[in-house]
DNA sequence: TTGCTCCTCACGTCACGTGAGGTGGC
DNA sequence: TTGCTCCTCACGTCACGTGAGGTGGC
């Protein structure tokens, strides 16, 4: 099976997001962005789900949670994100109340 | 000479500004915010003036300086601090951009 | 062949977090 | 005396930065 439709090297990713390559390659063996493919040389190689993926990773990230977070926020499916950062917002508001 | 007015301990503080102790300890390890004085057990206060450098702290680190280059604006006392800080952004902006 | 981009280690950095173990004031 | 707050190490953590040394495609 074919990697379908256009497909990004990770500079041209890095530059369409003003991220690094070294912050990809982070979220790439974190596991909260793994490349869909790599050439036979081993370059990675992103599809139309993964940058749709990074622009959320890059909106929840501005939004102050952690990068463990925000893996568990698009990992769950059927949970309602909006509670989850709700949750994450209340307990910022609580932490400065205290 | 006797220290002036109302004085703050750190708990006291950290609690005004919804900072930790730590983040405290730390400004004062770094020499960014150092306590006015010590009592005899060693503790650290704060007076007016400390405070109100903090609240400066706070926010310039809201929009996102370095505590080094905080420390650089707060201490350039003929230097002007929006120079400053309209050089941080348009270093942010260049680096989107490029 | 020259450049540019890509790769994998792997140590460094920034801004603290988090105990560990102990002292001090109401 | 009991609690709470304070103290100083000092190692850990999170999210990358920054070379070091090498390969690969136009």
């Amino acid at each position: 099976m074919e990697t379908q439709g256009y497909t990004w090297k990770i500079g041209e990713l890095a530059e369409a997001t003003g991220l690094t390559v070294r912050t990809l390659h982070h979220y790439d063996d974190i596991g909260l962005l793994p490349a869909v493919e790599r050439t036979d040389s081993g370059h990675r190689i992103y599809g139309r789900a993964e940058v749709h993926r990074l622009y959320r990773i890059v909106a929840l990230r501005q939004l102050g949670l952690s990068l463990e977070d925000i893996k568990g926020v698009l990992a769950g499916a059927s949970d309602d994100p909006r509670e989850v950062v709700r949750k994450h917002l209340a307990d910022l508001t609580r932490q400065i109340e205290l």
